[in-house]
DNA sequence: ATAGGCGCCTGCTGGC
DNA sequence: TGCCAGCAGGCGCCTA
């Protein structure tokens, strides 16, 4: 679900709530998450402290002191909320932590379990990279001649290339398709094809995009949302997402929706044309 | 080596 | 009205 604008939505949202508490008792469910092969759960987290919540692409990271990471992802459904203990548990609450004063509890919640929470000795820094492979820049921090390269350097269609977390982090399905309209480049578009210049308008029609989608505080189509009840706005601006067959607002063309890179992609045939 | 497809899960929806 | 296939914002692994 959440793709960068919706981590950011609920890091912002959880920061003054989490950072400088302790968290004093954990309790996991019996179902697994979608990463605990790959460390077990570690149930010494309690007693120690948050200090510092962080979000990279579309991973959470919570720097706990004395030592250690949290390491979180909310996959399609995932959501972490802070509620009072005698709020009655969700069905699908996977973890729950006990907050210092214990009247309060952070608890993850997450249907389809495809996301993950993962605690590592190490520094936030090092620990992302035990879970995950290299993460590409924030796309605020993508420069357009090193995004440009990125294409050069592959066959795949430029959906795909957005797609990539090791490339920029955070873009999910539904801000790829976006991006791609506001560029006016075809999804399918072989990537190593694209000039420095459409690099460069597409690397800065993602950060526009991702900037009207935090400022709406992204985008609610199902599960999506935080704190206690809030939810996006984003969907009301989608301009080709999830509109198959609906007019263009650009040039009122129905919008069209293919298989790209395993994928539902929608663009616009007009405006984003095949070719250069 | 690269890129596409599948699997992991549950829940909702649209078409019959 | 009810059922069920198909699809959904994620990523990692396997194979061709």
């Amino acid at each position: 679900m959440p793709e960068l604008p919706e981590v950011e939505t609920v890091v912002r949202y959880l920061r003054p709530r989490l950072q400088g508490r302790m968290l004093q008792t954990v309790r996991v469910s019996r179902h697994r998450l979608r990463q605990p092969w790959r460390r077990a759960w570690n149930p010494a987290v309690a007693g120690r402290r948050i200090v510092q919540l962080d979000r990279r692409g579309k991973w959470i990271l919570a720097k706990l002191e004395p030592a250690g990471t949290l390491i979180l992802h909310l996959g399609m459904t995932g959501r972490l909320d802070v509620v009072r203990a005698d709020r009655p548990m969700l069905p699908h609450t996977h973890v729950s932590f006990g907050l210092d004063t214990g009247t309060e509890e952070l608890r993850f919640h997450d249907p389809r379990r495809f996301g993950s929470i993962v605690y590592s000795p190490c520094d936030p820094e090092a620990a992302l990279g035990e879970v995950t492979d290299p993460l590409g820049p924030e796309p605020w921090d993508l420069t357009a001649q090193t995004f440009h390269e990125a294409c050069r350097a592959t066959r795949r269609a430029i959906k795909a290339v957005l797609l990539d977390q090791t490339v920029l982090a955070g873009v999910g399905n539904i801000y790829a398709d976006e991006s791609l309209f506001e560029a006016r480049l075809h999804p399918a578009r072989c990537a190593r094809d694209l000039t420095q210049a459409e690099a460069a308008r597409l690397q800065r029609a993602v950060v526009r995009v991702l900037d009207r989608a935090i400022a709406q505080h992204g985008s609610t189509i199902l599960t999506f949302h935080y704190g206690d009840g809030g939810r996006g706005g984003y969907q009301n601006e989608f301009q080709v997402y999830q509109r198959t067959g609906e007019p263009c607002r650009r040039c009122g063309a129905p919008v069209v929706a293919i298989r790209l890179a395993g994928r539902t992609t929608h663009f616009c045939p007009h405006c984003q044309p095949a070719t250069c």
